[in-house]
DNA sequence: CAGTGGTCTAGACCACACC
DNA sequence: GTGTGGTCTAGACCACTGT
């Protein structure tokens, strides 16, 4: 994966960035790049393109391309989920602390309408409803409902899914989930958030609802995560463009 | 901009996969779309990322490129603010509702240390504070403060801060606002919040704030949004590839 | 006018899926 | 092996910025 041309591109230039190495915030132009790493000016736009789209830079039409001043204060804002790796366990911020899953319930049930829709099923497809709660070194944070079609993963069981399912679908049967499609909200917390995840009545918790698709397209889970409304923070840098 | 080739053939596919020219979800191959619409293979394979990115196609190298069939469900999910155009006021669901500002305090100020990182202010720089009351048809649905350079519009007024400030940029300076860094989260309210926006007591609000840039990549504006929980749904398709 | 990014082309070769 | 998407190149020409 890193041997390719334009990501070696793209990680130089991000180390170089990080480093310091363009005091003025100007990057070379194009054709410079293109010249000075042996590479054609398509790929340095590739690499550059990427840049822009995590906000790292910015490209202007006519006089150049320059780095986001904002990025290089890293300790404050500028630490996104939308271009990272997750686990869904990894995109919240754990420093340091171990991540803990509690199963609540497993089993087998029919799929309502909206979820036959939303996973793309047919009449008679049966989906795992798998609620769990989910902890930073004992302090819980989060309850997670989903459900995973029954035949994606016919073998599923109490201890993979005690685990992490994304994980298990990596390593055991090199699949791998990279898109997914979520909403973002906020509720008042019920009795039972209130009692998992050690809330007041009046604090909220923090949702996120969605599917998660594996490489090819087909819809893998819908997961629904009902979080204590201090670890929610969900980053985005968005570019409109129409 | 609707004349680019590739924006053409974006949006000839789009309408195309929503008529539902393609009933297997499968669209030709890159190929064939080069010699059908007279275009370069790299022209086709620029179409078709964006209509991957946004999640509308999947693209499975080996065996061809397939339409997502959430997309096709239209009524359901899938209305995503991560690839549209915005306007603030806009990226929230109006059904049809006149959008209204209220203007509830427009002063200057010195900013804060960690507002002049995040604006990219020098020591005597001054910005604008503005907060505004947001309304759907006279019911009130979002607290927004606003923290703007008085160097980038020294011109500002009430008038222009109670209609929608990035409308003002475009139309009078030609200057558009494509690219923001924003984080969501949830927070109980605040007595200020419930008086404003209606809410009871154990009632949460959503919070989005972050920084707005222009065009070439200058902080533009810091926000923070506060809004009646009913009112934020934040939709997001992510592609995760490190 | 010179400099810089944006669009588009034509074609080579690679990597993966499926038969 | 054939088909399909992925990477990469070399080069032409356009559009915008700034002097």
């Amino acid at each position: 994966m890193a041997d390719l041309v334009y990501r070696q591109l793209l990680s130089t230039l991000k180390k170089q960035i990080v480093a310091g190495d363009y005091p003025n915030l100007k990057l070379p132009d194009e054709r410079s790049l293109s010249e000075q790493y042996q590479v054609s000016r398509s790929t340095v736009k590739r690499a550059l393109s990427i840049l822009a789209d995590q906000g790292i830079v910015f490209k202007k039409r006519g006089s150049g391309t320059f780095i986001n001043p904002l990025y290089l204060k890293n300790d404050s804002v500028f630490h996104y989920n939308n271009g990272s790796n997750l686990g869904v366990t990894d995109s919240f911020q754990m420093n340091g602390r171990k991540p803990g899953i509690s199963l609540l319930n497993f089993e087998v049930i029919r799929p309502q309408a909206e979820l036959k829709r939303d996973l793309f099923l047919k009449n008679d497809d049966f989906v795992y409803e798998i609620k769990r709660l989910r902890l930073f070194d004992d302090e819980p944070f989060m309850i997670e409902t989903g459900y995973i079609p029954i035949k994606i993963v016919p073998e599923l069981s109490r201890k993979i899914v005690s685990g992490s399912i994304f994980n298990y679908l990596q390593n055991e049967k090199n699949q791998t989930v990279t898109k997914s499609y979520l909403t973002v909200s906020a509720e008042p917390s019920t009795a039972e958030d209130q009692e998992k995840l050690h809330l007041k009545a009046n604090e909220p918790v923090g949702v996120m609802a969605g599917v998660f698709f594996l490489d090819d397209g087909t819809p893998f889970e819908y997961s629904r995560m009902r979080l204590h409304y201090k670890y929610m923070k969900y980053n985005t840098f968005v570019t409109l463009d129409d």
